[in-house]
DNA sequence: TATCGAATTTTGCTCATAGCAAATAATTCA
DNA sequence: TGAATTATTTGCTATGAGCAAAATTCGATA
């Protein structure tokens, strides 16, 4: 094993990814506030996607806060007629959440906003680069992964 | 130009940066907590490094934060004696702000963990691909900055 | 040179974000 | 049935962050 302290490569992509990481929160502030949405408000809905999750403690756990929180951002979208809240019948103590018309109508927007963003990011890489850069990121990623589900 | 509504590599990448960017944060918050340190406190160390940046107003705008806030940041790192604030001789509007001698200590430390981290991301990933991720990730911060700066 | 305007930092206030613990309601199991 | 468990909500509290006003200093100009 080569000594850390002086490795280049990983020095290169620490700092790569401190910069990726201020600049990707900015990126995802900025489309936030264009749909009137917080930035919780904004993850909350990407992250549900078309699917319906069905309860408050699922959401909360996927977006890795606290269940009282995540009680408060969905205050907020069913205040802003995005979701709805009923009662699940089938165990009374669950909270089934689904998004309204409206709700699925701007997270498609909110969708084709996203990739937008991300195609106009690739228009500015070579095609060559563009299937590399995939790959590439999706190795971080799930390397990432590993190392955060090992601490 | 393609049709954007079904461009798939653009798709794939706005997934990944989105699961980047909530991983990466996880991965930063747990390396200050290790340190004593808040997040923004992390970052304005991090950031700072061992070059000495003069001013309170200089950093808050490479931080991205109003000076009121980073006041209260380097009130914190200040308390914690890893920063000290003197008034600048040459313009005594300035604070100047320095690192302490134990604060060049934990940025020399926290460099190196957090450098070592991604070290042992990138031992997750086979050698040959880490030129390429590298190149790859360069560019895709470049084009993000550059998405950035024009909106 | 005296004064007015601009720049820098700090302080007080306010609001948003987020968790914890207690309360409530519903389910499961002994 | 009754005790333990689970899901959600509510009250409280702490932290994060900006705005506006105050204090200090600098610079330019009349």
């Amino acid at each position: 094993m080569t000594n850390p302290k002086t490795d280049p490569e990983a020095t290169q992509l620490a700092d790569l990814t401190f910069k990726l990481l201020a600049n990707c929160q900015e990126k995802e502030a900025r489309l936030a506030e264009q749909y009137g949405l917080t930035q919780a408000e904004f993850r909350c809905l990407r992250l549900f996607g078309t699917k319906e999750i069905s309860n408050n403690k699922h959401i909360a756990e996927r977006m890795n806060l606290s269940p009282s929180r995540l009680t408060r951002i969905i205050d907020g979208l069913v205040k802003k007629a995005y979701m709805t809240r009923e009662i699940d019948s089938d165990d009374r103590r669950n909270m089934r959440v689904t998004l309204s018309k409206q709700g699925t109508e701007i997270v498609g927007r909110l969708n084709k906003s996203y990739i937008g963003i991300h195609k106009e990011i690739l228009d500015e890489i070579d095609d060559t680069q563009h299937a590399p850069l995939i790959t590439a990121m999706t190795h971080l990623l799930s390397a990432l992964e590993k190392w955060i589900a090992k601490t």
